[in-house]
Formats: C-alpha cells, structure tokens, sequence
DNA sequence: TTTGAAAATGAAAACCGTTTTCAAATTCGA
DNA sequence: TCGAATTTGAAAACGGTTTTCATTTTCAAA
C-alpha cells in the first residue's frame, strides 16, 4: 500500500515481473510469480514482486482478488469498461471468463430504475462453475 | 477453520454473540461485535467470537466477504436460495441488498446456455451504490 | 442433587502473509 | 563520469487469525 508510487526506472527485476504476469490466463498469488521467477533461475526478493503487483493493481492491470479462505490471488486483466459486461468466475479453477451479454445492460438498467442501485459495471460478477471444470466432473 | 465443529452446549457467551449478530442489517467485523460486547459489559474473549461466526458461517447464516484490502467482514443473512436472486452490494456502506428479480433468472439460463457456465444462485453479486449513498452524495 | 465426560472458554503463543525499514545497489539524465 | 533519485531485498515489524492447553462450564444420567 505504501510501497514506491512512481515507475520510473527499468529494472531487470520489474522487467521479468511484468512479463512473466502479462502471460498469465489465470488468477495467481504473488508467491506463485516469485516461485516460478526463482525456478527460472532469477534472482530477487518477494518483497519487490509485492511492490509491482501493487503498482500494477493500481494502474488497472490487475484485478486483485480475496478468497473467502483469505487467500488472495490476482488476474491479469486485458481493458474492458464497456457495458454490457460481467465476469463469470470459476470457483472450482479460479478463471475469469469476460462475457459480454445484452441481458447484463438489461439487468443493470432494471437494477438502477427499480431498485434504486447504480451498478459498477466493471464489478458485475457471477460465480459458478466454468464449462470445462463441469465437464471434468 | 479448526474450531470446534459442534454447537451442543449452551453458554453464555455463545447466546450473547448470536444475538448481537442477528441484529446486524450492516457488514461487520469480528472485532466489530467483540467491542459491542464489551461496551456492554460482557466478559467474554475475541477467541470465542472468532468461533461462533465461523460456525455460523458454516450453518449458512452468515456470508464472509473479504474486500480487496483484506479487512474480513460478515452479513447475517436470511435464507434465500431460491432462483432469481441475486446480492446487490453497496461498495460504500457495506450494505447487502437482496433483489429479486426476472432477469436474473434470464440472465443465468442465458449464461448457462450461451456460454456454458453454470451460476451458483446464491452468488451472484452486483457491486455498485445503493440509493441511499447516492442521494446522501 | 451429585457426578463426570464432553464441550466450551480464553489468555497467550504461534502462525503467516504482507508491509516497513533502511543500508546498499542501480538507473539514467546531465 | 557523476550523483541525485529510485529501486532493491534481507530482516524486522505488523496484525489479523488460529492453535494450544489448562481451566471452567454444561447437562444427561445416576
């Protein structure tokens, strides 16, 4: 939360940071970067991956997520304020499929015109189970 | 997590707590209801609420959120796991609203049809602001 | 009413993911 | 090349939650 606002240094740290998350299709914990960064052969500390995982959350490339059971976990997020927009979040893998849908632009306008509630649309979400964690069970 | 699983005897302390809880309209925090608690005079430890609203949990009477900074809080909750349902969240009071509503179910069926997901109905969850925090604003 | 096994309690310690500290290293414009 | 600003990371601190375990309480059966 406190960590350095600005980015403007390349470093060889961030540079392997950034791109390794940039690969990332689905949700990851900060100590799975520095594992993976460490098996890689890369050396740096877990507080650094921390910093940019935080810089990156506030510039908007990362949605930050927290379990119920705590954990907290992160999705790299490609830009999408549009409307008509939801996530569909697997609970079973942990995948956050963008789903764009006129029903979602119905059900916010509903939503604001009789209840009264203004809906973030970049926060819509719907949990469940994704299609291929159905098939595999 | 690994508190005891049972709820066979009755104390004291456990009647204070649930009673306190099932008066909550709002999100609250375990230390939330251990400071009520003790303002009123109870004797009792933070371990044995930590206790009781994880078995409350359990049972379904409670919803754990956990937000995007960390901060772990409750909704006590009545029963409602039937279809067209869903949780209207106000991202600035805290406030859980339940909405039922047609489009839900449309919007859940279409979502399992069209893109092969399935919801859990008692999960589905539109952040926003409600209207009372817009008109206070 | 007494008894005692099971359950519940809570203070203190442990736990663990995250943040802060701060001295050393690095970056990059001048 | 120089040096001020930035970045790094090991270690310590932090804080919410869980575990430990000795003590207390409950309540059904005697």
């Amino acid at each position: 939360m406190h960590y350095n606002k600005n980015m403007t240094y390349n470093t060889r740290q961030k540079n392997s940071i950034t791109e390794l998350i940039s690969e990332q299709s689905q949700e990851f914990a900060v100590k799975d970067i520095y594992n993976e960064l460490i098996r890689r052969g890369e050396d740096l500390g877990l507080t650094t991956i921390y910093r940019v995982v935080d810089e990156l959350t506030e510039a908007g490339k990362l949605r930050k997520n927290v379990s119920a059971d705590g954990a907290v976990r992160y999705q790299y997020l490609a830009d999408c304020n549009h409307l008509g927009h939801c996530y569909l979040k697997c609970q079973h893998c942990g995948r956050l499929k963008h789903a764009d849908c006129h029903l979602v632009r119905q059900l916010t306008d509903h939503v604001r015109d009789e209840h009264g509630f203004q809906a973030d649309e970049k926060q819509i979400i719907i949990n469940g189970t994704c299609e291929r964690c159905i098939n595999e069970n």
